[in-house]
DNA sequence: AACTATTTATAAGA
DNA sequence: TTCTTATAAATAGTT
C-alpha cells in the first residue's frame, strides 16, 4: 500500500529499512491495540530494533503476565520460575558466603592455635602466666603420648612374646612329624635390625619393629622359610 | 478500510467480533512477518483469544529467546540479566561450594591435628614411631616455651632492678628535698604475694608478678603511697 | 468463506 | 524525523 508493491524480503538499503521499520512498527502496534479493542482479547508484542532497542505492547494484561500465560500454555517454563530460582540461589549463596567465612575465620584461628601449640608462634602468648599454662598443657601431651607409646609396646612385646611361644610348640610338632625345624630365634640378615631401641634426647625409649622389605618373599635361596616367626 | 468506519471499542456483538478477531488476528500476524522479513528484526506476538487460546507469531528467533531478550530489555534488574547472572551464579556458586568443602576438609584436619597435639585424641597414631616423633616434637614446643617464658621472665626482672634502682635515686632525691622517705622495700600486705614462685609438675619455674587489686589507689589510709616501687 | 466498497497503511518523495 | 500523496492492503459489511 503505497506508491509501489514491496517484495517481501529485507529491504537492502539501510535507510529505507528504518524508515519502512519505523513506520510499520508503528502500524503493527497500532493493529495490536486495535485488535486488542475491538475483540476484548489479550495480545502482546516484542519487537527488537536491529540495533537492539525494545518495543512492545501489551494489553489489557502486562506482557510479564502474558509471558506467564505464554509459559502456561507451551509448557515451556523459562522465566517466572527462573526468578524465584534466582531468588533461591541468591539466598543460598549469601548464607554459603557467611558460613564460608565463618569457617575461614575457625580455621585461621585453629592454625593459629596449632602453630601456639607447636611452639612455632608464641606471640599470642604475652603473658609468663600463659606460657606457663602452654608449657603445663605441654607436659601433659607429652604424658599421654608417652603413656600411649608404652601402652603400644607392651602390647607389641606381648605378641612377640606370644608369636615365639607359639613359633616353639609349631617347631616341637614339626621335630615330632619328622619336618627339620628352622632356628628357634634366628638372627638372619632379616630381622638384624628388626629390634630397635632408640634413645633420644626427652623422649622415653622406644621399640621399633617393622619387617624389612621382601623379607617374606623367599629371595634368599628359598632356604629359609618365615613360618613360624612372622610378626604382623 | 471496509465498508465503513469502526468505532475503537469493544465490538458487541458476539459473532461480528469473533469474525473481526479471525481477520484482524490473521493481519496482524501477517504485518509482524512482514516487518520481521523487510526490516529484519526479531518480532514476537502473543495472542489469546477470549476462550484462552494461543495464536503468536516469533521470528527470526524463538519466542523463548525473544522473551528472555525481553527480560533483558525491561527489567534489567530481574530477568533476562538475571537469567545470564544465574548462570554466572551458578558456577560462582560451585566454586564457592567446592572451596567450601575443602575449606571444611581441612579445617577438620587442623582439628585432628590439634587434639593430636594435645593428646586429646591419639588414634590416628598407631605406630610406636609416630608417637615418638609426636613426643619429640611437644619436648621441642615445650622447650620453646620454656624459653619465651624465660626470655619474658629475664626482661621483667631486669624491668624490676631498674625500678628499684630508680627508685633508690628518687629516695635520695627526696630526702634530700627533706620530704619524708617510705621504707626501701615495704613487705606490705601489698606486695605480700607480689613475688611468689611456683613449681608444678616438671613445669620450669615461674615467677608471677601482679598489683594487688586497687593497690595503687590511696585506700589503706593513705599512709603508703605506692611511688617508687610501681612496678608496671 | 467470498465479495467489494471503503478505509487504512504506507512507499516514495520532499 | 515529518508531511504529502498516490497507491497497495486490510477489512467491515454484505452475500
Amino acid at each position: 500500500m503505497g506508491r509501489g508493491k514491496v517484495e517481501m524480503k529485507r529491504i537492502e538499503n539501510k535507510l529505507s529499512r528504518q524508515v519502512t521499520f519505523s513506520k510499520r512498527r508503528k502500524g503493527l502496534l497500532k493493529k495490536a491495540e486495535e485488535l486488542a479493542v475491538l475483540c476484548d482479547v489479550d495480545i502482546g508484542v516484542i519487537v527488537f530494533s536491529e540495533r537492539g532497542k525494545l518495543f512492545d505492547y501489551s494489553s489489557p494484561a502486562s506482557l510479564v503476565d502474558l509471558i506467564h500465560r505464554y509459559e502456561a500454555a507451551t509448557n515451556t517454563q523459562l522465566f517466572h520460575q527462573e526468578a524465584h530460582y534466582t531468588d533461591d540461589h541468591h539466598q543460598q549463596q549469601q548464607q554459603m558466603a557467611a558460613e564460608f567465612s565463618k569457617l575461614q575465620h575457625e580455621y585461621q584461628q585453629l592454625g593459629a592455635s596449632l602453630k601456639t601449640y607447636t611452639g612455632e608462634d608464641l606471640s599470642s602468648l604475652t603473658s609468663v602466666v600463659e606460657l606457663g599454662e602452654l608449657e603445663q598443657q605441654l607436659e601433659s601431651a607429652v604424658g599421654k603420648v608417652r603413656a600411649r607409646k608404652d601402652e603400644l609396646l607392651i602390647n607389641l612385646t606381648d605378641e612377640l612374646q606370644l608369636k615365639i611361644n607359639e613359633n616353639g610348640r609349631h617347631d616341637d610338632a614339626a621335630a615330632a612329624a619328622g619336618v627339620e625345624a628352622e632356628p628357634p630365634l634366628p638372627q638372619s640378615p632379616s630381622f638384624a635390625y628388626l629390634l630397635a631401641v632408640e634413645e633420644k634426647s626427652a623422649a622415653s625409649t622406644m621399640l621399633r619393629l617393622w619387617p624389612q622389605p621382601d623379607a617374606d618373599a623367599d629371595a634368599d635361596g628359598g632356604s629359609s622359610s618365615q613360618r613360624g616367626l612372622q610378626l604382623w
